[in-house]
DNA sequence: GCCTCAAATGCGAACGTGTCGCAAATGGAC
DNA sequence: GTCCATTTGCGACACGTTCGCATTTGAGGC
């Protein structure tokens, strides 16, 4: 059922399938346990960013007895590993993504349209912010706000 | 005891004084009570970003009664007439400033050194997002993390 | 100065998101 | 199969923020 990742190179974690996942996971000292496996496969499934919340109930349905606290245990421990990362979009909840799928946001203040924008759009930003702040970037991590097309209209 | 705000030029709000703010905000339907007026005060004696809890605390120290929900419904109300934006520099509390003082942030992912930074290292980016996606950048809102100077080495 | 009434307030309770402590269960190395 | 550290389920808690409601207060008209 998991589709393969497409494999942007992450560090030494192999994306190709949860098994591999899993694998790297077993390598770092830490273990297989069937939720975490359920939890790796409903993020190779879906299609975007899941919160802790989404993710409880999509796990739920495979395997009911999964809790809250454990979700919020094993992103935690998978984004210590570098397998998933988090982003805040807006003032919701935090949402949860394999690592190699990570890309920036814009959100319209007024229409709450998402817009994922990509990379390169930051090149420039992460340039100027390291030549003169010494700062590198990860504009990942939280969302841009602003006004979509049709709002600024 | 209140210093004026340098006057950058923000619709029709005159940030001169707290008085004449509170002049705006009375011309727009609101009240010049007194805990907004000591909100405003301490906002105007700030020398940088409060939370709610930090203006609490800041306002009680002169009217001991203002409660923490009041504080929230003010900067609400303020924030909806312009006078005062909030941001998120990480994971805390929101922090609140008046709308003239406004700026962008990098923040160190490991260390938490916060870096204010100028609106201009923005004017690529706000152009590209524009251009490409019609889409008007708000750069002030949520803090871009990432690793300082220090860290990165 | 006083009336009036909507706006604003104090207070506590509730909310949403995320964390923690602890005893029981379980993965996996041997 | 034994064993032990890791992980889990569960409830309780922490934090930041919002809400309901009865009371107070600002300010426009008299």
């Amino acid at each position: 059922m998991s589709k393969a990742v497409e494999s942007r190179d992450l560090g030494e974690v192999d994306f190709s399938s949860v098994d591999n996942v899993l694998a790297f996971v077993r390598a770092r000292g830490g273990r297989a346990t069937s939720s975490r496996r359920i939890l790796l496969e409903v993020l190779f499934e879906a299609n975007g960013h899941m919160s802790a919340e989404e993710l409880t109930e999509a796990v739920q349905i495979r395997a009911p007895d999964v809790h809250l606290s454990t979700i919020y245990r094993n992103v935690e421990e998978l984004q210590r590993l570098g397998v998933i990362v988090h982003s805040h979009l807006g003032h919701g909840p935090a949402t949860y993504l394999l690592a190699p799928l990570a890309h920036a946001h814009f959100i319209c203040e007024e229409c709450g349209e998402t817009i994922e924008a990509p990379d390169e759009l930051f090149r420039g930003l992460a340039r100027t912010a390291k030549t003169k702040l010494g700062f590198t970037i990860d504009p990942h991590h939280f969302a841009i706000l602003g006004r979509c097309a049709t709002c600024t209209r």
